[in-house]
DNA sequence: AGGATATCAGACAGATCTGTCCAAAATGGC
DNA sequence: GCCATTTTGGACAGATCTGTCTGATATCCT
């Protein structure tokens, strides 16, 4: 029964997830990673195509994370209007945990090219959450659903941006108020 | 007459604020800069102290020009609620301008060490804004001075990032309704 | 046990990047 | 016109980074 090692190609994608996050995927070299991950710099390559690849498995499963965090967070839940303010919870403990450096994508997209690894990525996470909030604000029966979940992006986005711009998690309460705030103001015909 | 060619200083200053924002600090190399600017390297480390310094005067320019745009916006105006709203005004001619590629400060501190000069930057401009939005707030005479100037901000940052996350300038006037909102329903007492 | 798969250790190549140096030439102020 | 300042062109150093290659070894599945 001894604890079997983690695989090379799970102990590089651990250590991708905490270097690249804390540092940046421009910043950190893959042989930070080897080191960190305690890899053969061939075992890199033979798991992955190369170091866009790596950083892409990276984004990937940050992404996969935040789809099941926010999963957590809204399940059990009835009402479309909690579930919207339950996807501001989510935010709140993600920002409240140790090392908290805003969000994977935004970072690892605000210098890189069109078209690359992480471009995609953020692209593909933003489709999924513009769509859970259009989903979510229809099923609440707004008078216009596209127009809440417009501003309740413009307040999410605020206060993920806020939290790492002043290493201030307190702008995700606030935020959640405005939320609140818009949620309980906007037109409702079908209620 | 001949129009006299700006300085070396001038122009490689032009040409990293154009490759630096468009392309971020840290994938733009010194000899895309001097191509660019058609300067010799040695003027470009005669002019400043090395990449660094070249980075900290993009920013600094940055930041100058920034500070001008939103002096502009506000200079006539008497009401500080009117103010805060051509804040708003301001960002949203920012976004509207052809190759807005998102908040230069934190694009460049996204991946940036702390303590580096991205990051001192990103420090000074927050600080600034933050007094700005503080200021007009406690001069419109609202009760939480502080409480409207964090909601604002969330707002604001919400805009500015989602308007290049999604590529979506309209972003700037949803903001901008939502801060009407909030500056129309916080309680006022010396109205 | 045996064969496919995975990992190791590290040298090496090739590209790129920041920064240095130098002697000559252009420029600008007085 | 003179002298200090600025700019030029380019070679060069030194560091770093991604990716390749090789041959031995370990691990896993059946």
């Amino acid at each position: 029964m001894t604890a079997t090692r983690p695989s090379a190609r799970d102990r590089l994608l651990q250590a991708a997830d905490r270097l690249f996050y804390a540092e940046g995927v421009h910043t950190v070299g893959i042989d930070r990673i080897i080191e960190e991950a305690g890899v053969a710099k061939g075992s890199l390559f033979y798991n992955f195509a190369g170091k866009d690849d790596l950083v892409a498995s990276y984004l990937a499963g940050r992404d996969e994370r935040r789809r099941a965090r926010i999963a957590r967070h809204t399940e059990g839940l009835t009402d479309p209007v909690d579930k919207l303010l339950a996807v501001f919870d989510a935010l709140q403990e993600a920002v409240g945990e140790p090392g908290y450096n805003g969000c994977a994508f935004a970072n690892a997209s605000a210098e890189a090219a069109p078209g690359s690894v992480e471009a995609v990525a953020l692209r593909t996470y933003r489709g999924w959450f513009g769509d859970l909030l259009l989903r979510l604000a229809t099923e609440a029966a707004y008078d216009d659903p596209s127009g809440v979940a417009d501003r309740l992006r413009v307040i999410y986005d605020g206060a993920a941006s806020g939290a790492r711009l002043d290493a201030q998690p307190a702008a995700v309460a606030v935020a959640k108020e405005l939320a609140r705030l818009v949620l309980e103001t906007a037109p409702r015909s079908a209620a």
